[in-house]
RNA sequence: GGGGUCUUAGCUCAGCUGGGAGAGCAUCUGCCUUACAAGCAGAGGGUCAUAGGUUCGAGCCCUAUAGGCCCCACCA
């Protein structure tokens, strides 16, 4: 046997540990196996920079839930890659190239890919060994990037699939645009935020009326350029007279219409609204009714277009100022409220979005939508918690088509070609050689790019070598469950859900369990800007990955935001400290077995005592609650779980329990006692392992030789023949009756070192017998000389200290340190406690409602109770009478 | 405007289908007891946001109220 460090040293064996995993190939999961399978795809992480908090809680849940899975001997594939992060990484690397003095266009498209490959590369293999430190388990062999060659071909199929089946079309709508980005934008990935402005209200003078005018009212006063009507609503009173006629639009010398349309609310702002269509999104649909000019005037950098005008070219703010000014000037400008309303960003970015009028591409959303709805409704598709599925049906309900093209380079190009001759449309998987049109034989390929999105929606099947049936794809699809961030449902969850179901007919995971956000211990976000992250390997390299998984997973419930404290983590590096000693201590033990062999079967032939019996029913009952937990993705609940056992049962209690056997030469139930140390410290690190990988497999490999790794061990199972109802019941006696003495020896001020004689009286067999049984390692745990068991109080001073608890009182004799007025006190306190108790009790069991209609098992744990209390209380009232 | 969610010990949070309020940290008191002071033993601390209701019984179910947070939404 092997000897252990003297101290828990994580940063020396964590990296041991792991590289030892990779080497073996646990991870690697066989798609020849037997082996049911089980499968969990890793929401890829962005290469655009380093892991953060979150993404260590998202990789821990998962790393445990397979851990725990494999244990149970399922063939596991947790499925790992990364993200080409469209948007994100342009913008990083383009921000890069500036630092160098280059520039993206100067480059152009190769040379940037170039670069933007080279980032990949790089922060990708950062991120990887970050993933590490944290002892994740994933398939590393099977890494897959959103923009590697098979899951190219997948997006490539999917676009030419879908725009055939008529899902996907090009068309000239209104879309969301980023002057920074220059590209179009999702409605997801716009950020709606109240800010404060200005209700600008200005005069429109009616034609061929001098002097009459239209008020409307605008936040955005330099869309006006662009306006090509003003709306009202056809059964506003006031303006019915306006509609059809003509008004000259200011600062322009444009006419246009005055229009009726429902859209118009009668009771905001003036019941006057001035039509953008190419720049908002409402006035597009008017618009679009009224079959009204799109006119744009706006640049892609967000600068005003409009030749000829004196505002051509001006940034739209500086616009805005000088049209303001201008309006004034010619007595236009009738008033100016303050007003708050909604702007929207751009999320990555957080540039003001403008939604302009471009060609794009769209999906259709409308039947996904639904498909999407039905995968929760047949239960193929679940939420944990549960209530997540009303955002997500919520969102659904209010779904639009989706903007999947972007003015973007780096990801996956859109496989549509345009004929130089006619212009005509061709979606296809390569370069057509001929137009079908005209004949043409030059075409030139789309220059958008798609939504990062949209690589990402098919992860769960692209990964595994889909639109091939690879046997990766027989055997692991669909997943088992999806482990991911609530704030991700809109962008991710969503369109996998929909993707699998159209491109492979089945939803591609049964269950999509939910973490909240890690905050920090104020309970703000962690951001950038705010300067208040966490790097997860500073935790790391100060406490070790153990100590951060645990601090991440416990009293963290499924669904809910969590703060980050390094108090937590300390705690759990503590625990992980106590793990180790204990294993000191029994390793130290070990080898003084009488018979080691007998340490390594099934104990059959060994002689348990109670407290071997009692910690034995207690790991298998462990077990049994743990296993559910984890089943029920309560991974927070069940590390909990362990922790308690391990911590309380079995090193405060069980082990004090064992010392006096295991220092003694002579007693036969050593080996027991070895055994039973053995087997439920192997047991339980295997429980602990798929929360704290490391500290366990370094143990488990040192305390056995029996098996290599606890990585691939088997999960404990709940086994009958290791109940021992009757030992659990006998030692929760002792443990009351010691915790019993040891608070009155507090009260009392009795010294630790002061022995004293302890004499347990009771009137019943079985409890004395208990007590006989177990007087040595009674003695030790709380500290007395000597444990005389007898029925009656026969040889006691009546001066002595006692306590009371159900079925028995416990006397020691400590005249000269007893004050009685203390021990007075004390046992009125006891007795008001048990009147309370008593009074509950029998209210209850008077209640003729409660008898009637409570379970009869209720009533009878009640009766018990009440028998218990009566006989308290006739002891205690004994006592004081005694005394005085 | 719609939807969701939360309010439990000084702090952070657990509390499963309703049957006597829990953990960790913090605080206080003893202990360097030969695995562990990153520890051991003990203690204090909560009318479970408020008001009603259902029930024999409510932290848990229902309704309303107050406050917090989040998401969605085109009110110019």
């Amino acid at each position: 046997m092997k000897e252990l460090a003297k101290t828990y040293d994580p940063q020396e064996m964590e990296p041991r540990i792991y590289d030892n995993w990779l080497k073996k190939g646990y991870f690697h999961a066989d798609v020849n196996s037997d082996k049911k399978p089980f499968s969990v795809m890793m929401p890829p992480p962005n290469v655009t920079g380093q892991l953060h908090m979150g993404h260590a809680l998202d990789n821990t849940l998962q790393d445990s839930i397979c851990r725990f899975k494999r244990m149970q001997g399922y063939e596991v594939l947790w499925q790992p890659g990364t993200d080409h992060a469209a948007i994100a990484t342009e913008v990083k690397v383009i921000n890069k190239l500036k630092s160098e003095g280059k520039d993206k266009h100067e480059l152009g498209r190769e040379g940037f890919l170039k670069e933007a490959w080279a980032w990949k590369e790089e922060y990708e293999s950062r991120i990887l060994k970050q993933m590490h430190k944290m002892g994740a388990g994933a398939d590393w062999e099977r890494k897959r990037f959103t923009m590697d060659e098979g899951c190219s071909e997948a997006v490539k199929k999917v676009f030419i699939d879908l725009y055939n089946k008529g899902y996907i079309y090009k068309g000239n709508r209104i879309i969301n645009w980023c002057p920074v980005c220059k590209t179009s934008i999702s409605d997801a990935e716009v950020i709606h935020e109240d800010q404060d402005g200005f209700f600008w209200h200005i005069n429109y003078p009616i034609v061929g009326e001098p002097g009459r005018y239209v008020e409307i009212a605008t936040t955005r006063p330099e869309t006006m350029l662009g306006d090509t009507a003003v709306a009202v609503n056809p059964e506003d009173e006031r303006y019915k007279d306006l509609i059809g006629k003509t008004l000259k639009l200011p600062l322009t010398d444009r006419e246009i219409p005055v229009i009726a349309d429902e859209y118009v609310d009668k009771e905001f702002g003036t019941g006057c609204v001035k039509i953008t269509p190419a720049h908002d999104p409402n006035d597009f649909e008017v618009g679009r009714r009224h079959d009204l000019p799109e006119i744009c005037i706006m640049n892609d950098d967000a600068t005003i277009n409009c030749p000829g005008s004196k505002y051509d070219g001006m940034d739209r703010y500086e616009a805005r100022k000088l049209m303001v000014e201008d309006l004034k000037a010619e007595g236009l400008l009738v008033k100016v409220v303050p007003h708050s309303h909604s702007v929207g960003t751009h999320d990555r970015c957080g540039t003001t979005v403008e939604p302009m009028v471009k060609p794009q591409w769209f999906v259709k959303m409308d039947k996904f939508a639904k498909d999407c709805k039905d995968a929760l409704s047949t239960g193929e598709l679940k939420f944990v918690p549960e209530n997540y599925a009303k955002t997500y049906i919520h969102w659904l309900d209010n779904i639009k088509d989706w903007c999947i093209s972007r003015q973007l380079w780096w990801g996956h190009r859109i496989p549509a070609y345009y004929c130089d001759k006619c212009g005509k449309l061709i979606v296809a998987e390569d370069m057509p050689d001929i137009c079908p049109d005209c004949g043409g034989t030059h075409f030139t390929q789309d220059e958008d790019t798609l939504d990062t999105w949209f690589s990402s929606a098919l992860w769960p099947f692209s990964t595994l070598g889909w639109p091939e049936e690879t046997p990766e794809f027989k055997k692991f699809y669909p997943t088992n469950v999806l482990v991911t961030g609530y704030d991700i449902i809109f962008f991710w969850v969503i369109r996998m859900v929909f993707s699998g179901i159209e491109h492979t007919g089945k939803c591609p995971f049964n269950t999509v369990l939910m973490h909240g956000l890690v905050r920090d211990s104020q309970g703000r976000k962690m951001s950038k800007s705010l300067g208040n992250g966490i790097d997860p390997l500073e935790v790391v390299d100060k406490y070790g990955a153990d100590a951060l998984r645990a601090a991440l997973l416990t009293g963290n419930s499924p669904g809910n935001d969590m703060r980050f404290y390094w108090e937590k983590v300390e705690s759990e590096r503590n625990f992980a400290n106590k793990v180790w000693n204990a294993t000191r201590f029994i390793m130290m033990n070990l080898d003084k077995a009488k018979d080691p062999e007998s340490l390594k079967g099934d104990g059959k032939d060994l002689k348990f005592t109670i407290e071997d019996k009692w910690i034995i029913s207690k790991l298998n009952s462990l077990v049994q609650k743990v296993t559910a937990n984890m089943e029920a993705f309560d991974l927070g609940i069940a590390l909990d779980n362990v922790t308690g056992f391990i911590w309380d049962e079995f090193c405060d209690w069980y082990i004090e329990m064992v010392k006096s056997r295991l220092y003694s030469e002579t007693d036969e139930t050593k080996d027991a006692a070895l055994w039973t140390l053995k087997t439920v410290l192997t047991d339980s690190l295997k429980l602990l392992h798929p929360f704290m990988p490391f500290i366990t497999e370094e143990i488990f490999t040192n305390i056995q030789d029996e098996e290599e790794s606890i990585v691939i061990s088997s999960y404990p199972v709940y086994r009958a023949e290791r109940e021992f109802k009757k030992e659990e019941a006998e030692i929760e006696s002792i443990k009351e009756a010691v915790r019993a003495i040891r608070t009155v020896r507090t009260d009392m001020n009795v010294p630790p070192s002061k022995k004293a004689t302890v004499y347990i009286v009771s009137e019943k067999d079985e409890l004395i017998d208990t007590f006989k049984n177990t007087t040595k390692v009674f003695a030790v745990l709380c500290g007395a000389s000597e444990v005389i068991c007898q029925k009656d109080r026969t040889n006691i001073e009546d001066n002595a200290v006692s306590a009371v608890i159900a079925n028995a009182t416990i006397y020691m004799p400590l005249a000269e340190l007893v004050d009685i007025e203390k021990e007075l006190e004390r046992l009125k306190k006891e007795e008001k406690r048990l009147e309370g108790e008593l009074k509950r009790s029998q209210g209850m069991l008077s209640n003729e409602k409660f008898i009637s209609k409570a379970p009869a098992s209720k009533i009878e744990e009640e009766k018990a109770k009440l028998t218990k209390y009566e006989q308290m209380m006739k002891e205690v009232k004994d006592r004081i009478a005694s005394l005085r």
